[in-house]
DNA sequence: TAACTTAAAAAGTAAGTTGTCACTTTTTAA
DNA sequence: TTAAAAAGTGACAACTTACTTTTTAAGTTA
């Protein structure tokens, strides 16, 4: 008989890898990519930390599992995107501000740790690479469904680079520099950007 | 009465300082930020692990002062900039080149390293904040002096800070995916981007 | 229910971490 | 020349790390 509290083995598992998972990504968005340590991992999914081993053969086990996770959860907000366009009428506005509240989420900001950390981790970089490319190429279809008539046009994908290379590009710096001592406007001065981008596009 | 070998307590002290900072960059900048240990300093330096704590109480000490040198290093870079300025004639592909350079150079790539860990490392961030800031005017000031033409627009600020942007973020993001698949020319695109920008400086 | 298998917890290990401390060597000053 | 100060060394204490091994609990099957 199966009760609320009693659970195949399968569920279990399943349940604790989860467990362990998230706390991995809750440990690499909070504290950063170089402190997620087994012990702490373990503490925040409330399971032991030998738990760990009989799921992951080794920490980079996890942590590989777990940053495919992070990516899928990415993914799905793209997928949102999609589904729930912004009207026309205003779409350029919506979208960059839209893409900088990504560029700037925890989730965006944890992805830029692994970026460096792969600098100097070729094992984390390879297998960063899968996801990085698609990663890339859901950006790019998800701008060409959200403007499909500027898709076709072969420099579209160049304009969408350099809008989300000047996005990152800010995202990083801030990181380091909370208010940069910038005589302009931020969301004008990309919009303006985009814009000019946009009617290239069009000639 | 003084030979080579003989050195005053002031040189013996800046020489052993000044190998501990070169031996953390190198550590920085091949190992990157949190792969930083006392030991591997010592053994880079070819000096007693403990003799680090003659001269800095905390290995946070030791980063400090290294950031600081490396930052130092990046200024002079930018010096040299100014006192040898490109030939009025291609002045604007060649600086984009420079800059490609720079910004995927060692230095400025470990400098990212020091971002991403800022994000989650609150000391490091207020140690860092000065000299970001103190980077990102020389910077400016350099673009200045090369383009002292267009510096007097209120715009011109503006793009510059497109351009760093654009050219570090795409750095950054190469760390993760060193060949994204682009159908365009990177460094074209860029001139086309910088030439409009400048345009636009000149209405 | 009893034997068996899998999962989780608890305890243990070896390697690596920062920082300390007693001591030696070098420089300085009396 | 000798005493004090500064610089450098190497061992080590206290702690953290990833991973292993042993023990206990939960689920499966005969």
């Amino acid at each position: 008989m199966r009760t609320l509290d009693r659970k195949t083995q399968e569920e279990r598992s399943a349940e604790t890898q989860g467990k362990l998972l998230d706390a991995t990504i809750s440990c690499l968005i909070t504290n950063g990519y170089n402190s997620i340590t087994t012990t702490k991992v373990s503490r925040i999914a409330k399971m032991s930390q030998g738990s760990i081993f009989k799921h992951y053969a080794t920490k980079q086990d996890l942590v590989a599992a777990a940053i495919a996770k992070l990516y899928d959860q990415l993914i799905e907000t793209y997928e949102f995107a999609i589904e729930f366009p912004p009207p026309e009428s205003d779409k350029i506005k919506l979208c960059l501000t839209a893409l900088w509240a990504l560029f700037e989420s925890p989730a965006l900001l944890a992805v830029y740790d692994l970026h460096t950390a792969a600098r100097t981790d070729s094992e984390l970089k390879s297998a960063l690479e899968p996801f990085e490319r698609r990663h890339r190429a859901k950006i790019r279809q998800t701008a060409a469904r959200i403007f499909p008539e500027l898709s076709e046009n072969p420099r579209f994908l160049m304009g969408i680079d350099i809008i989300i290379n000047v996005v990152q590009g800010a995202a990083i710096s801030r990181l380091a520099l909370e208010e940069p001592e910038v005589e302009y406007n931020r969301q004008q001065t990309l919009e303006d950007l985009t814009q000019h981008i946009l009617e290239t596009l069009h000639e």
